[in-house]
DNA sequence: AGTCAAAAGTCAAACAAGGTCAAACCTGAA
DNA sequence: TTCAGGTTTGACCTTGTTTGACTTTTGACT
């Protein structure tokens, strides 16, 4: 087994049925003797939303990092998750159709889906050079904090 | 924690919901032991306008800190807007200080401020030159959104 | 008025995290 | 055997905190 997968398992074991923790890139690097860019390894290939987990950091004196795993389900919000992660663009009208539906299903207020639209219109988003990109990453941002608890 | 979060939270505690309280630095610094300097970082990082507070402060014998804090005036949000008209970029800290604001006037919620914040993140805008530009349109078509609301 | 000690202010350096990126390194399947 | 893809490492970056040396202001007391 690579130091990966080892560390991912000590994660996960120290997580236990916990759906939080907190933990220092150095400390962790320096148990497992290796690069402290190796835990950023780690979080980013095993530690994913599609994994489904969130990943916090704070830099500075007194900063770390905390991993949130969130209530896996078949709720909505986690469900558009997954079918963004099969796009690489989100059109404007497409968005309004999936924020419709979470209006739909009592997963966002008419509010937040005034917010929601109004931060991935085109109006907003103008100006900026490959926006349906961009759009999806902000959706999907949107999205991840909706489903933290 | 560190310890300027501490000190900010004692400050908190000690104000209460008061709205103005009176400190001296050399025996705050004392009471935490650390460096009278310390207080200003305190104050200066946390204690900001745009976190609603004001800072007086006399020196010489029998002098002090006075923290204020400010009272919500007219309407936050299109006072943000007129804010916003002066700015050129929107740094993700301001941007956090800002909706913070609005949540302490009751103008959003805290699952709103969670959603403002996440499509404004440098996480969602990654990858997007001249983020703080962005942020800045995508910030004032949000306020715009909820002030239609 | 002049002195002085007691505040508070300023600023830059040191310290303490975490982030990014690309090159080097493996490894297993074609 | 090669080579694409996952893994490992290290050099350099950005952000946030803590400290201390030095400065400025001010009230109180000659």
């Amino acid at each position: 087994m690579n130091i990966s997968s080892e560390i991912e398992q000590f994660i996960l074991s120290v997580l236990g049925s916990g759906d939080e923790i907190t933990l220092s890139r150095n400390e962790l690097a320096q148990y497992f003797s290796v690069a402290p860019s190796q835990i950023n390894y780690v979080l980013a290939t095993r530690f994913t939303v599609a994994r489904g987990f969130i990943v916090r950091s704070k830099r500075g004196g007194g900063g770390g990092i905390t991993l949130v795993r969130i209530a896996g389900g078949e709720d909505p919000i986690s469900s558009q998750l997954k079918e963004l992660g099969e796009m690489h663009t989100l059109p404007e009208n497409r968005a309004r159709d999936m924020v419709d539906r979470l209006v739909e299903a009592s997963a966002v207020t008419p509010r937040e889906r005034a917010v929601i639209l109004a931060s991935v219109s085109s109006k907003a988003l103008s100006g900026c050079k490959e926006s349906g990109e961009l759009r999806l990453n902000i959706y999907r941002e949107i999205l991840i904090a909706l489903m933290r608890k």
